[in-house]
DNA sequence: GAAAAGTATTTCAAGATTGAAGCTTCAGGC
DNA sequence: GCCTGAAGCTTCAATCTTGAAATACTTTTC
């Protein structure tokens, strides 16, 4: 454990930027691939699905706000992505009662089908992508990304 | 071992699921800092930064095909970077003698001086961005991240 | 050597993404 | 009531991204 018993081959600062770099390589094969069936099997796009997994977290609807803060993109992105899911009859837009500047997303019977039937198929394809890891392996590395994420969240 | 004696409170499948989510909020947040970063206090962006570390590594150049491999990214997309790369003079393209299709794209001093100041700042961003690990447990997250990678490339 | 097949790059249309600017509406102070 | 500031959403220009089609060149085949 002493530092001076096993001389460091580099920084932790270095150490640091390997593991980002890492991270980055895991995460960007596992996105690819999956807008990559998303596309080819299902006509549809990685923003999409996150979208609409938010809304069917919410069946009565989000408003745009939340929409924008809980997936963390912008107020603009949300209004596209919506616009388009409605265009394909997966969502629609109701006003709020009380408040004429707001709008609940909310998904159709139609859009909600869709959803969960990609769903399904997407959490076996998670499975399948990161099959490299057992359950014992997969919760150590959650434990090591919340204590990652928490330090964020502290300076943010 | 035996999952008999040991109820699983979930599935290897769900688990696998929230390993997946809590990758993608770690990583999401890193790199939407990184690109606050890159945008506000130095007029870039992370892709740029992105080809701009490709050409670094490789001082003779790279062949924009080889730079769309590298990178994990479309020719289409690479073509686009390196415009604007030039455009703005950190890059240029130069023939390859004896193929009068390939085109090398090699970093301007100016664009070697302007990676190397950002490259020495994002090191210490993403040393400040994951401060929540410590060297140790770097180490084991790199060492899952790895097996995790080796599955996939295994069955591509 | 001419035709065919393959390779390297760019162009294009569509979507995703951002931040800034603009519009409408709401809430408080007066 | 009216003004001011804030909040919610959309619009906009710029960049990023993809895959498909187009273009130009090279290699292989016969």
């Amino acid at each position: 454990m002493n530092p001076e018993l096993r001389p460091r081959a580099e920084s932790a600062s270095k150490t640091r930027l390997r593991l980002w770099l890492r991270l980055l390589k895991l995460t960007g094969r596992v996105e690819s691939d999956l807008r990559r069936r998303m596309r080819d099997e299902h006509d549809t796009t990685l923003p999409r699905f996150d979208v609409m997994a938010a809304l069917s977290r919410h069946p009565e609807g989000l408003k745009m706000s939340e929409l924008s803060q809980s997936l963390r993109v912008s107020a603009g992105n949300v209004t596209g992505i919506v616009d388009r899911l409605t265009a394909d009859g997966l969502a629609l837009r109701v006003g709020v009662p009380g408040d004429r500047r707001a709008q609940l997303a909310r998904l159709t019977p139609k859009g909600r089908a869709a959803f969960e039937a990609l769903a399904a198929l997407h959490e076996g394809w998670i499975d399948e992508l990161l099959g490299g890891l057992d359950a014992d392996e997969a919760e150590t590395m959650i434990a090591l990304l919340e204590r990652g994420t928490a330090h964020m969240e502290g300076s943010e």
